[in-house]
DNA sequence: TCTGGGGTCCTAGGACCC
DNA sequence: TCTGGGGTCCTAGGACCC
């Protein structure tokens, strides 16, 4: 009998597998791909490849801590270009699929398919994705995205693994909460202060406990999470993203109140061009400055009118910016627009 | 040791209004 | 002298994800 699966494609060590492609004599070395490709300078890695993994190096670790870890590797910096088109044949191969494709970021995607033989179908488009694109995925089956994508990481690298209401609480229950999709190392951190240090722990936590700690909605959804029962409905419609921004990390740190104001302002007109293109409207514009040695602070100003005049998104900005005291070093600034929703 | 860039969503406090 | 309670909006910050 044919049932409803959500799955999880997840395309192995993406960023370094297209590398490799497109250079086959970095295969089997170890690849580092991040910022400008200069260990030296300050930027962090995107992907490694398994064999600089085993140096332990690792996705948004520093370049430079990365470089020092494992100095043979081969540093290649971001091109996007090459991933996007790399994407899209992946999703093309996806959507040709029977079932609902809901892209979930370059490497990964979600599918809603009626099957009788799920671990079939996942093995049908493993062999379609590496026989289009010579690229590598695991895939995670589930009842729904939560179980899903909890499962692509067991299947991993280019791997199978069913996650549902039937193993759910063998597999989870033991591991710790940031194993959940949604919880990351603060909120485990927190959880462990108060005593809960798994999956089974969280899914037997008082409810007045987890919104006294974490707010009236997420406290109630950990619950779910650990529960294996959330996660909202695979839809094929793109995105309409809210807002779009740029920001910009100095290889040296910026001074000069002239100079900030400049960047701000080259900022603010890079992004109209963006929202031009697109036909988006801003109706918020929010400034974000890095100072040394780290510490980031936002302020942000209401548009007179929703626009995306070059104009008026350099004046918001430069108005916000007027919003902060630039008495100390800063190391990154970037400019925000919050967009209109039509 | 040093910590990118592009996003989303939630929370909490204060303003404001009735 | 003391001033309730609820709703909404705005804003900044934080956590998380890829």
């Amino acid at each position: 009998m044919a049932e409803r699966f959500v799955l999880h494609v997840d395309i192995d060590e993406f960023i370094a597998a297209v590398e490799i492609l497109r250079r086959p004599e970095l295969r089997g070395k170890p690849v580092v791909v991040g910022g400008d490709g200069d260990p030296t300078k300050r930027g962090v890695v995107s992907t490694a490849n398994y064999e600089a993994r085993k140096y332990g190096v690792h996705s948004a670790m520093p370049l430079r801590t990365a470089a020092r870890r494992c100095p043979d590797a081969v540093f290649l910096p971001v091109d996007r270009e090459a991933y996007e088109a790399a994407s899209s044949a992946v999703m093309a191969t996806l959507r040709s699929f029977p079932g609902i494709v809901e892209v979930a970021g370059w490497d990964e995607a979600f599918m809603e398919v009626t099957t009788d033989d799920a671990e079939g179908t996942a093995r049908s488009i493993q062999r379609a994705v590496r026989e289009r694109t010579s690229l590598s995925c695991a895939v995670g089956i589930g009842r729904n995205k939560l179980q899903a994508k909890v499962a692509t990481g067991f299947g991993k690298p280019g791997g199978v693994f069913r996650l549902t209401d039937e193993n759910w609480h063998e597999v989870m229950g033991g591991l710790p909460p940031d194993s959940l999709w949604g919880i990351g190392s603060k909120r485990a951190s927190q959880m462990a202060e108060l005593g809960i240090r798994t999956v089974e722990d969280l899914l037997a936590a008082d409810d007045a406990l987890l919104v006294e700690a974490f707010g009236p909605n997420t406290g109630p959804w950990y619950r779910r999470l650990a529960a294996g029962r959330a996660g909202s409905r695979v839809v094929a419609e793109p995105y309409v993203g809210k807002s779009r921004s740029t920001e910009r990390t100095y290889q040296r740190n910026l001074t000069e109140p002239q100079e900030i104001r400049a960047e701000v302002a080259r900022q603010a007109r890079e992004l109209a061009a963006q929202l031009v293109s697109e036909h988006r409207l801003a109706v918020r514009i929010v400034v974000k400055v890095r100072f040394a040695p780290f510490f980031t602070t936002t302020h942000g100003v209401a548009t007179e009118e929703p626009s995306n005049d070059e104009g008026v998104l350099e004046r918001g900005a430069l108005a916000a910016l007027t919003r902060f005291e630039l008495n100390r070093p800063v190391r990154l600034l970037g400019v925000r627009a919050e967009l209109l929703l039509s």
